[in-house]
DNA sequence: TTTGGTTTACGAAATTATTCGTAGAAAGAC
DNA sequence: GTCTTTCTACGAATAATTTCGTAAACCAAA
């Protein structure tokens, strides 16, 4: 037997996930009007999602009260890990240090940022030579 | 008037989009040999395709002999920029050096590799300062 | 010149994802 | 209590993508 991991989200339903993931716990409603900040959906649409990513174990949800409260069940960072994976295989066949490279050369960093990667880099050095 | 560039590939488009790139110009039957390595496409499915693509501009056709030979019409650094684009808007909310960070630290790169990103980072931090 | 294998064209089925309409229950306003 | 609004549940329409079946043209071999 499996451990049975929800499966990858969807576009949209990666679009609700970030909305939790940033709000923590809401509302149908909550996360509808943030949606409708983007683009127009219609209230029962985002409801229809929110149920079907509460089925594929995507968020739980508490239903204590008449109005349910929806929570991401997985993480940002886990499942950001899981599409980017899929991303450069599928984009790149696998080449991720290319896909570095093009996404250095071509969204501006801060010097913050530029800083931050160059320390990561040396870290990976290290651990090399160890 | 807009000029009118190619749409982004789907998956499946993507795929076989791939294998013109590695391979330059190649028969339906040749794509569908390679992309069955991988998983199971009948003839039919990789010649619709194709002619979808054709259709959208993503690849050009010599059907000059009976056999047509497909092109990509697109270059792979274009459509991963474009693609990549979209990616980190999706999945890391436009954080590219967010998902840059997470590629370094999850997916080994070689020596020769780091050098390649840390002359990257120098040029563009050169480049800052004029 | 018939037969068998290969090709393209085309339509449509199958699959997956997204969107919404409707109904009924619950809650609040009056 | 009645009316209005808000909520969930559910089915189904729509849309986008992928897959394939069938037919007709072509070619090569016997």
């Amino acid at each position: 037997m499996s451990t049975n991991l929800p499966p990858k989200p969807t576009d949209s339903e990666l679009e609700i996930l970030q909305i939790l993931w940033q709000n923590g716990p809401s509302t149908v409603r909550f996360v509808n009007d943030k949606l409708n900040e983007t683009r127009k959906v219609g209230y029962t649409t985002a409801l229809k999602l929110m149920q079907i990513m509460f089925e594929k174990k995507l968020v739980s949800r508490d239903d204590s009260s008449r109005t349910h409260i929806y929570a991401a069940a997985v993480t940002e960072a886990d499942t950001q890990q899981e599409l980017l994976q899929t991303f450069v295989n599928r984009t790149f066949r696998g080449a991720a240090m290319k896909m570095v490279m093009q996404a250095l050369g071509n969204h501006s960093a801060s010097q913050d940022e530029l800083d931050e990667i160059k320390q990561l880099i040396s870290k990976i050095e290290n651990d090399q030579k160890a």
